[in-house]
DNA sequence: TAGATTGTTAATCGATTAACAATC
DNA sequence: TAGATTGTTAATCGATTAACAATC
């Protein structure tokens, strides 16, 4: 079966804004394109095309004609595409002081996913507590997978051995990376990997501080 | 002056990739087009064309006919682009785990950075220290603004006084932020903000794994 | 029914790529 | 000079927006 309508990394992103605007309002409110939009400064039409990219799947239109998106309903629908009807295991790969943030930090990992491991490749880590998950070697990540179903490995180590992490997760058979270090990682095809590279948003930043300078 | 040509975010992420991809070779080598391309799955006309938008700016071509970028050459062009060839002051506002995994973790911020403050709202997190840096209250900000120049906050703190913290940080002068917080943060349209969002992210990753399972 | 707002089509805009003359 | 590779122009591709018929 073709899929003809390509889905393209903004819609996806985008997809996500509005899953988190719509936290803001009751669930069995009515939110027009043309109000999310506003909040959001997007146009309304890309909002309802991003919404049309759907349909096909889903069989039912996102919204009532004259009423505007069910607030619950459409909360559902783009939980769904997000793959978070269900729960998402994830394991943290490097004890070191991010990998530590991420966990503690109550607000970072929301609904959704659950973080069942914490692994480090350095003996002096191994057996530290985070919110109770004891943290493991990174041998043991295989074992893990065994009986338990990883959804995504987040990297955090940030040295040399980044890339050796990724390639024993990948061969863990895990399927998909967020990448936190500063490096680019290899990956197969079949695996999914998504970059936050601090150093390189604040070069980002570093420019467009200097263009607002003007206005 | 009428700037035509128009710099989209687009460029400038690729910007940083270029830069980094350099990192790999020596000063005195020259790296073609073709050749970075083929490292970073880009393709050379879109290498050659990122670097066209800036040459007006600089007077100067980027490259060499028939030899192509001088490593060094091009190095200090991206810098200099980026606003890397000067020292950057930040100060990270939340003294939380994350806060501290980018003061502590040596990797994350590089050249051209410098952390120059840590501020925390919370009593019991004021006056400890990370890195010798001792954490002070955020309304000291303001005195620190007063005889350093700061280009960035990085805001961590992760609750609802994310906005009040931006407020601050805005009232005190700084022009730019980066924003790790989940929260969406309304800026003046003269401050440069950018927005580091670990569950939107995890959120888009899970949606890609999915795709990437047929493959 | 009248008013409102969706879903979709066509038009516009911007970004990427291919091709090639310029030139090292 | 011949070969290589840039910088730039024109062609292509994809993403956004405007407009409107469908319909709640």
């Amino acid at each position: 079966m073709e899929r003809n309508n390509k889905i393209s990394k903004k819609i996806i992103e985008r997809l996500t804004k509005y899953l988190k605007c719509l936290g803001n309002f009751s669930p069995d409110d009515y939110i027009s394109s043309e109000e999310m939009g506003g909040l959001l400064g997007v146009t309304a039409a890309q909002i309802r095309k991003d919404f049309s990219n759907f349909i096909p799947a889903f069989q039912y239109n996102f919204g009532i004609r004259g009423k505007g998106y069910h607030v619950k309903s459409l909360t559902e629908a783009l939980s769904q595409i997000l793959g978070l009807h269900k729960e998402n295991n994830l394991i943290i790969v490097g004890a070191g002081n991010l990998g530590g943030a991420i966990l503690q930090e109550g607000g970072f990992i929301k609904d959704g996913f659950n973080i069942v491991g914490i692994f480090d490749i350095a003996k002096n880590k191994i057996g530290k507590e985070y919110r109770g998950i004891k943290v493991k070697s990174v041998y043991e990540i295989e074992n893990l997978v065994k009986d338990t179903e990883v959804d995504i490995a987040v990297i955090t180590e940030c040295n040399p051995i980044a890339q050796e992490m990724a390639d024993l997760v990948i061969n863990s058979g895990i399927k998909s990376i967020l990448n936190f270090t500063p490096m680019e990682l290899k990956v197969p095809k079949n695996v999914a990997i998504s970059h936050i590279d601090i150093n390189s948003k604040l070069q980002e930043l570093n420019y467009w501080k200097e263009k607002v300078k003007n206005i």
